[in-house]
RNA sequence: GCCCCCAUCGUCUAGCGGACUAGGACACCGCCCUUUCACGGCGGCGGCAGGGGUUCAAAUCCCCUUGGGGGUGCCA
């Protein structure tokens, strides 16, 4: 049988972690056995849903290059691929079912079935409905329905042992028969709930495996329910351990604001396949014990059998050190065009030869394209000393005036400068002037970026230009004597 | 309350009865490299939640306790 897998997400909010860890993993299975990747909206909840949400999941996939192979915009035969389209169908199944003797309709009020509920809690036991409904006669239905009162179907729930289905990745899960109610089926409101929706799509679809988070196992037997009242084979199922945030909870919508959303990682610059391949990583691990994956690597490595138990605390300094991983394995030319959207965010308006002396200084030191571009405005902006006293000090020292106006000698005759021209300045400067080391480059970077450390010194010079780099020293001689 | 899942360094993890004195990565701390910070290299710190079993042998299997998480909606 072909694997065929499905992420499906509601469009009601941004999409966050855990969701998309999900469908990385969905997407990794699929790619990994040849199958295909199927992308359904869950859009029956009207109140929430809106096509913006929409459309960022499209978005998001894309930027992580998770390519769908079927779904809105991508074709496919089992279409259509967004619920709210699909309403007909659940309505014919909800047919055959009520037909069948395993559906039945219910007229009960929110108020009466909380008031029930609340007294099974008190009693201690399970808040299940109580089926009051199920036996209506056929008058009452009538006058019930006569009187317009608002009517949801239930399903009959006749199954009175456990409900158990084998986990890929947990094993054997059993639910006891009676937590299990005549739950609903269809909403008051012509749409179908999330259990009933979500299996009739996953059977119509021929999904093969489900892979969602942990937090649905319990939404499991009721689908199983309903695959059992239809008769029909309920596929294979995975429960993804969940990502937690710092206090240990579900990552999800609203927790800890900009952390969540992935597009809050694109913003600050993070890489895309650093991103999925520290996703991919929480949760799951490669045989090898390899950390640093491409996404081929990710794909041929992948197996349901690798992926843990437990959940995984999201942590942001991992992250920050693989993207700055890959950041530094980028060639030049890819440096420069993933970096250039963040730099004209900053302004920074460097280019050419410049641009790429400064991107390759600070390519050695930054985690993210966002402290990128940051760094970069400051080293390309007006000169500032981090610390007057400081900078004082160290322009006083005895020989810096040598030093700097030796320099401005050697600087101040060159067009351009390659920073491994530089380099060699810099260091024939400390010798042909018989001083050390520690009098000419912290002297002279505090003299350049007014820092007292940063970037390498020769990259810097190359950057900057003779010129802005003779004017600096020339400016450093002046504000020491200047007191 | 009830149902379900889970449990190895601070964090991510390897481990699926003997090769474990429990391995790797991030973070942290030293040292080296170096013009600074970083990068890189070397080293260090640090963990099998507790208690019972099973077994010649348990991080690995079973049970209990504890702890954490998820669910408990006419949300998804």
């Amino acid at each position: 049988m072909s694997v065929r897998v499905r992420f499906a997400p509601s469009p009601t909010g941004e999409i966050h972690i855990g969701n998309i860890r999900t469908a990385i993993f969905n997407w990794l299975f699929a790619r990994s056995q040849q199958g295909t990747f199927i992308l359904r909206i869950e859009d029956t909840d009207r109140e929430r849903s809106t096509e913006e949400f929409r459309e960022i999941i499209f978005r998001e996939l894309d930027w992580l290059g998770l390519d769908v192979d079927e779904g809105i915009g991508s074709g496919g035969s089992q279409g259509p691929y967004q619920q709210m389209e699909r309403l007909e169908i659940y309505r014919e199944y909800a047919r055959i079912l009520e037909e069948k003797g395993k559906a039945y309709p219910c007229f009960c009020s929110p108020k009466e079935l909380e008031a029930e509920k609340d007294k099974a809690r008190q009693e201690g036991r399970d808040s299940v409905y109580s089926g009051k409904c199920r036996d209506l006669s056929g008058e009452k239905r009538a006058r019930a329905r006569e009187q317009k009162t608002p009517e949801a179907l239930r399903l009959m729930n006749d199954e009175r042992g456990d409900v158990v289905f084998s986990d890929i990745i947990r094993g054997e899960i059993s639910f006891g028969g009676s937590t299990l109610d005549d739950f609903v089926l269809m909403k008051s409101d012509g749409s179908p709930t999330y259990n009933f929706a979500c299996a009739i799509d996953d059977y119509t679809m021929e999904i093969s495996h489900v892979i969602r988070g942990e937090d649905h196992i319990s939404n499991t037997p009721k689908q199983l329910l309903i695959y059992m009242a239809l008769g029909w084979e309920p596929p294979e199922f995975a429960h993804l351990p969940l990502i937690l945030d710092k206090e240990r909870k579900r990552m999800k919508k609203r927790s800890h604001s900009s952390e969540v959303y992935i597009s809050g990682y694109r913003h600050q610059g993070y890489l895309p396949e650093a991103m999925l391949n520290y996703l991919a990583l929480l949760g799951w691990s490669d045989r090898e014990g390899e950390e640093i994956l491409s996404r081929e690597e990710l794909i041929s490595g992948f197996s349901l059998d690798r992926i843990k138990h437990s959940g995984a605390i999201f942590d942001r300094e991992k992250l920050d050190w693989m993207n700055g991983v890959y950041i530094r394995n980028l060639p030049l030319s890819e440096l420069r065009s993933r970096a250039l959207p963040f730099l004209q965010q900053e302004q920074v308006n460097v280019k050419g030869s410049a641009l790429d002396y400064l991107l390759l200084a600070l390519q050695e030191k930054v985690s993210t394209f966002k402290e990128m571009a940051e760094m970069a405005s400051s080293y390309a902006g007006p000169l500032q000393y981090e610390d007057q006293e400081k900078a004082r000090q160290v322009f006083g020292q005895e020989q810096v005036d040598q030093v700097f106006k030796y320099l401005q000698e050697q600087l101040g005759g060159l067009e351009e400068i390659t920073p491994e021209e530089a380099g060699k300045v810099l260091k024939e400067t400390g010798k042909n002037l018989g001083v050390k080391g520690r009098l000419v480059f912290p002297t002279v970077r505090w003299a350049l970026t007014g820092k007292g450390s940063g970037p390498d010194l020769n990259h810097i010079i190359a950057f900057m230009g003779t010129e802005e780099c003779v004017r600096r020293l020339e400016k450093a001689l002046e504000w020491r004597e200047g007191e």
